[in-house]
DNA sequence: CTGAAAGCGCTTACAG
DNA sequence: CTGAAAGCGCTTACAG
């Protein structure tokens, strides 16, 4: 802080009597310091209340220690949770993060690729939303970057992704197994192969298909909002349709969570009319009534692994080498909107 | 970033034809340059992309535009909405933020304080949660830093709280406006008088004298967590205990909807049997069944009041006014666990 | 084992 | 209106 004049490794020198690099290599962490000498040093930055200057040092080094993390909106609790996550990997991992909030908006998810605090940064762990491939490709980005989330679409970037097809498949066929076979899907969108949804759909489609279940197009539901409010809408868009369903998957919790409470209102009972399934495993998700089915991507691990392929791909420096992709495992998390309560 | 050589000042001074401060003052916005020479210097700029390293410019400015904001715990919803308003509010005042999270856990609480971290920042946008004003105070601190939240000690530093007082008095008040007259509260502290608790709980006991209903020590259930999981557990024991109630304010979102499920799990109807009314506004507390009466406390105000306060103190430099408080305005946001489905 | 020198990229008085 | 100089606080070869 620049608020009181801070002593420097100068100040330090002085008062211990040795030059300033000498204070500066011991602080390094240098071996090779008489004992003496080393004990007025100490000395004298307790003395003096020493700190060494990061600003100063990133100068010198060409890094900071931090990285930014580009994230859509931390009011979504899936977000805020992954945050969460993240800063606490990188702290483990001697890293400090930077939240950079893009709305998931275009213009802001492309910003954080040119904008100003892109200096200060060793490397961005980015969550994009409205983005897509090409335009990332597009960018010619040249710092280390690692994707990171459930929108990944494929890409020639490192990335950290979800089993998002393997996950919500486990979430289908765990309806189907309550004796569902009406199982609506909310969350799909349109025009894309890649993507969670994407995938998430197909892994829905591969449950019904194990279990002799035709695939049928009205009970599929356009959503790419992903939030509470949309997954509200679309099952009342659902209900509305007069498709009969005695069960739902959604494509994330926020989605599920408001689907749920369309249901409820209509006086519709959970799961004894329609039982229904979520993913991400957000805390809203067990405090609901009643509480929700979802699938949990081991979010700490997916935070760890994206954490510490981007600090190896700083390390690296320029030297790239071929791109890596990590999937996180899964679990299911059983509750009471599957299976009823206790 | 240091991947690649960056472009320098000097750089784009050589291909303009023209000396490095020449570059400088353009970018610092100075009129006195001949369009013809800026006109060179943009080209040169352009072409070369270059871009300032903030880093160099803060090492000689003694100043970052960083400001820390220590939180923490961003898995929890209100948290998490607060840090996304701060973070809004910054960006909006030429900001960047760099979240840190501290569990709540004192010593990581002091140690923002302290950490390498704070050598970064202009300043500290601090959320206390478990550290009190003794302890603060006793830091000596010397760097710009304003209190934020709701459990805002009465302290010799500048901050910016809710109206927690006034704002549980309306809850209160709410339900007993509905005819409610066994109110029990969640959410007490032992051993304070100041804080959050103490003031909702005093907004509490003044809305049950106006309507002169008796105080009762048997419907206040202490809880300091305030968290879902404990609102469940508070709300179960106040069940256990036997005591009748026909309505409960929590002292904040999180304790309303851990309290709400333990209701509607113990087959009580809300808000027929127990109406309900939270504190924060929380977007959770729109998408429950029933929906969630809660006050909102105008986070986006808070937060851009704590960050434009912040601000001035950063640059007033050491030269600190007298302490200032700001109390944000508040609302009450009615819904259903209070007055039912519309 | 420790000192003298140069430089990271920028900005700010000082001249002209 | 634009250039030469010094310095922000640190680290890293280079000598000795």
């Amino acid at each position: 802080m620049a608020s009181t004049k801070a002593s420097t490794i100068y100040d330090v020198a002085k008062v211990a009597g040795v030059s300033h690099q000498t204070v500066s290599r011991l602080l390094r962490g240098y071996a090779g310091i008489r004992e003496e000498t080393r004990a007025r040093v100490l000395d004298a930055i307790k003395q003096l209340d020493y700190h060494p200057n990061i600003t100063a040092r990133n100068l010198r080094n060409g890094s900071t220690g931090m990285i930014a993390l580009a994230i859509p909106d931390l009011r979504q609790p899936y977000f805020a949770e992954l945050a969460q996550s993240v800063i606490s990997a990188a702290r483990d991992a001697g890293l400090t993060v930077f939240v950079e909030t893009t709305d998931g908006n275009p213009e802001r998810e492309l910003a954080v690729l040119g904008g100003t605090q892109s200096q200060l940064v060793d490397g961005v762990l980015y969550i994009p939303k409205s983005i897509d491939a090409d335009i990332l490709t597009a960018q010619n980005i040249e710092f280390p970057i690692v994707l990171l989330g459930d929108r990944i679409l494929d890409s020639q970037f490192d990335h950290v992704t979800l089993p998002n097809l393997e996950g919500a498949r486990a979430a289908v066929q765990h309806l189907i197994s309550l004796g569902r076979t009406q199982v609506a899907f909310i969350g799909a969108e349109p025009d894309t192969d890649f993507g969670a949804a994407a995938l998430r759909l197909r892994g829905y489609r591969n449950a019904l298909e194990s279990a002799g279940i035709a695939y049928r197009h009205d009970l599929v539901i356009f959503d790419s909002e992903w939030e509470r409010h949309s997954g509200a809408s679309s099952m009342r868009a659902l209900l509305d349709s007069g498709v009969p369903f005695d069960a739902v998957f959604c494509c994330n919790d926020a989605l599920a969570i408001g689907a749920l409470r369309t249901l409820l209102s209509a006086g519709l009972k959970v799961p004894g009319d329609v039982a229904i399934a979520g993913f991400d495993d957000t805390e809203d998700a067990r405090f609901s009534f009643p509480s929700l089915t979802s699938v949990a991507p081991g979010r700490d691990e997916l935070a760890r692994a994206a954490v510490g392929l981007l600090q190896r791909r700083i390390e690296e420096g320029g030297a790239r080498g071929a791109r890596e992709e990590i999937v996180s495992g899964y679990s299911l998390a059983i509750r009471e909107s599957t299976v009823g309560a206790a």
